[in-house]
DNA sequence: CACGTAATACCCCGATTGGGGTAGTTTTTG
DNA sequence: CAAAAACTACCCCAATCGGGGTATTACGTG
């Protein structure tokens, strides 16, 4: 079975476990999961509360499309991001399968069709722990297409072990945290803030708040339905504010809604 | 009324006509449209029977974004400019406004909302005319969103001088093609032949003669609708078509297959 | 010739979008 | 307080899309 750990697993495992506190904890981590469950991208970050996203580690499978989705990424993409926009996690932090998570038309959004796809990731399988300054530790594994998403055994594998790879997430996370520059960290604007600046200053259109939120679901990639269930309204409600928001805008598409802040995002 | 022209036109309109075998051709004439209505672009282009377009004057109210645009443009996103594909024009040339030709979904396809509508370009009239050696002469006046769409008189006005405007094209792009080095030309891939190519090399994939068709209407911004009107089909022909495309290409929406070929196109 | 592929046309369905309207309640603001 | 703005919920509708199916008619190539 997945579960099963050899001897030289056993020891993978305690060399990433003892170097939680050092520079070398990614390599070992990525000598150790690399045992048991292929993967095109290993990446830890942390998204802070009011700044950018960080990235501690990375590794990516040399490829041209990757490198530039991920400088698009932290450059403000991060902001559609379902794992950055997801809730935050229990105390002892939780494993998701992007599939699990994405809102209803992610895969269909702007977000997916220009940063994601196009770096051939299918599946993404991500692991998120609240730390204790408030900001949110991120392991995040995935897959191209030509290697299928991960398989069933690999998913049990990672779901088993994931309280370990939690507490050794959390554990490097904090360790890096201290060496960090914390003056360095650039603002982020968060998404419906930039919403509402972007419609007010390029357009000249005063958004409500909860044509804002509106908005934000959508460029998320939530339907109407999904958006409403969120907001907690009715789904009419929903479209209604939708359909104000496009009629303040001028548009008369999610299309155009999405290609109004693509730059700015 | 808009079409009387005043003696100053008159001899604009004369520094123009004479000028049609000479490189001020496009200076007279900008100073001829100016006095008769507002333009925030000016281009005279050649579509080459094999060739990529030829842009042989061109003004563009300075702007980074239209600057941009024009570089996308004549890197290969032309082939779904409506203008270029619309089928040859009469032999004396035509006069078209762009949501006359547009296809029915032209405004929400990728090709709007990525290339043209960031350029802030509302309304756009092309005049189009054959010339001898099988190319297509094209005169372009677009306007920007903040100035509106081309007001009625302006479109008479260069409704009824569109005869004298055409001969004018026509005699300065001849005189542009003799001076233009004939194996300079790069050559131009048609775009249902990139969409076959490029699902057969990079997917795998035999699309045949008329699911690639399809493709190329809907890349287009055609409908169901439309793209069977245009091959004379029954709607339901195209859906079927359509349906068999994505399962080939492994995909289940229009946003699927744009974002797989926006980076060829 | 026969068989496979391509093309055609039609049926069904559910889901979503975009746009129109009416009406009631709550909140904000002058 | 009273009026305006925001929010809410529901009604209607037409159009399109994506996916399922069946069936008939070419067209070629072996």
């Amino acid at each position: 079975m997945a579960e099963n750990l050899s001897r030289r697993d056993v020891i993978r495992l305690r060399k990433a476990m003892t170097s939680t506190q050092s520079d070398s904890f990614f390599y070992h981590l990525r000598n150790l999961l690399r045992a048991k469950l292929h993967f095109d991208t290993l990446l830890i970050m942390q998204f802070q509360k009011s700044g950018t996203p960080r990235l501690h580690n990375g590794w990516l499978r040399r490829t041209a499309a990757l490198e530039g989705a991920m400088r698009q990424y932290l450059a403000g993409a991060y902001r559609l991001d379902p794992f950055y926009q997801y809730p935050a996690p229990p105390q002892d932090g939780a494993m998701y399968r992007l599939s699990e998570i994405a809102p209803d038309r992610f895969f269909t959004s702007e977000y997916y069709l220009r940063y994601y796809r196009k770096t051939q990731l299918c599946d993404e399988i991500g692991l998120l722990c609240p730390l204790e300054n408030g900001s949110i530790a991120h392991l995040s594994l995935s897959r191209r297409a030509q290697a299928g998403p991960f398989k069933r055994k690999e998913l049990q594998c990672l779901r088993h072990y994931s309280p370990l790879l939690l507490e050794m997430l959390r554990s490097h996370c904090n360790f890096r945290a201290q060496h960090m520059d914390q003056n360095a960290e650039t603002p982020s604007r968060p998404l419906s803030q930039i919403i509402r600046t972007e419609a007010a200053e390029t357009l000249g259109v005063k958004l409500t708040k909860r044509e804002t939120q509106v908005a934000e679901l959508v460029l998320q990639g939530h339907s109407n339905p999904s958006a409403a269930l969120k907001l907690g309204m009715a789904y009419e409600t929903a479209k209604v504010h939708r359909r104000n928001i496009y009629r303040k805008l001028g548009i008369s598409s999610q299309g155009e809604l999405f290609s109004l802040f693509k730059d700015v995002i």
